[in-house]
DNA sequence: TTTGAGCGCACAGGCGTCGC
DNA sequence: GCGACGCCTGTGCGCTCAAA
């Protein structure tokens, strides 16, 4: 058993899924070294395995809901070497996903997916460990629950409000000024902000680690609440010319990935609006609500509550007018998981958000 | 019914400004 | 230079409400 400086709950994580992968497979997995600085990158663990020389860098995750999956391919398709998924738990969907994305993985229940030819396991349909067993205990900071992602997301936007005061933060952020403490210090807590100078001015730090933390509790925590409504459009192209602004609303997903990219088709709108606005935008889009089942995607528009305040947008940083901010779009295109997706939100990472990374 | 998250408000401490 | 005062900032507490 490995006990380094990585903390205690992820290193538990690990151990136990290395012990279960070799209970269940035979195959030994070594623990070689724990958060290993690789260029930008700060990767949980390296693992090696055992007889053979390649190393594995390994994303660890204590914490993972099916909801979050295209952010966990994400995080594992970017690792500077080849990755590994290592997880408190994955369901036999999420395992079949991950083995279409050829993306490898082991949990602490004994499922896996290793394909290093000519090692190729697939383990999928262990049963989930109890709370009894030691099942870790998630994750409880403030700051990725559904008002702190309202506050991160503005972080995110604007890296530098970070150092203005709790007053001007809730306003941005609408959200309550006791909450600010709260998310800061979970932010503290989480090496996300320190606090330096004479002073003692805040600053957002590790700026790559705290938009994935994001995009992958984002899905979760803070877009079904937003949730106004699934619908279908008749005509696939009904967006094309539509003045969204009128309605004081903004193209997220996969339409403002063609704003910022110009690299997809999209099949699915994704449409962030006020509360108030929704029955005229309905009217006017002639939307109706989706069946239960659709068998094509072409033609869905999710309707979310926008969860910024519109005058504060000058803060927000709106690149384009009437689509969401470059994060808010890279996170709805990651969480869909779908590989064309995955590909635009990288180039507008690259184009639009890695600059923020790089002052952090 | 219980629990926990979120909010608003009040309070305390720090800091700057002004008058003596 | 020192003290009084007021403003700004962060923290803590209690209430409300929603979810389980």
């Amino acid at each position: 058993m490995y006990e380094g400086a990585i903390n205690q709950p992820d290193a538990e994580v690990l151990n136990r899924a290395v012990d279960a992968v070799a209970r269940e497979t035979g195959l030994r997995l070594r623990i070689d070294e724990l958060e290993v600085r690789e260029g930008p990158y700060t990767l949980d663990a390296v693992l090696g395995v055992e007889g053979r020389n390649e190393r594995l860098a390994a994303e660890i995750k204590r914490w993972a809901p099916q909801a979050n999956l295209g952010a966990l391919i994400n995080q594992v398709q970017a690792l500077p070497m080849e990755g590994l998924l290592v997880a408190d738990y994955i369901n036999p969907k999420m395992a079949e996903k991950l083995r279409e994305q050829r993306v490898q993985f082991i949990d602490t229940a004994g499922n896996a997916y290793l394909d290093m030819p000519p090692v190729y396991v697939f383990v999928t349909g262990k049963r989930k460990p109890t709370q009894e067993m030691g099942w870790p205990k998630r994750d409880t900071n403030r700051a990725f629950d559904r008002t702190g992602l309202k506050v991160v997301f503005a972080f995110l936007c604007r890296p530098e409000l970070a150092a203005a005061p709790y007053r001007d933060i809730a306003d941005v952020a609408d959200v309550a000024l006791g909450t600010v403490g709260w998310v800061i210090n979970g932010l503290k807590d989480a090496g996300f902000i320190f606090k330096y100078g004479h002073g003692k001015k805040r600053e957002l730090v590790e700026y790559k680690r705290l938009l994935d933390r994001w995009v992958e509790a984002y899905p979760e925590k803070l877009r079904p609440k937003m949730q106004m409504g699934e619908f279908i459009a008749d005509d696939p192209y009904w967006w094309k010319g539509f003045d969204i602004q009128k309605y004081h609303g903004y193209w997220g997903g996969e339409i403002a990935a063609t704003h910022y990219t110009k690299y997809l088709k999209p099949a699915v709108a994704t449409v962030y609006l006020p509360k108030e606005a929704k029955a005229k935008f309905l009217a006017r889009a002639r939307l109706r609500a989706a069946p239960g089942t659709m068998w094509d995607d072409t033609g869905r528009v999710n309707i979310y509550q926008a969860f910024w305040r519109d005058d504060t947008l000058p803060f927000i940083n709106i690149a384009k007018p009437g689509v969401v901010p470059p994060v808010l779009a890279y996170a709805d295109l990651i969480a869909t998981a779908d590989p064309r997706n995955q590909e635009a939100a990288g180039m507008i990472y690259d184009e639009y958000i890695a600059r923020y990374n790089q002052q952090g």
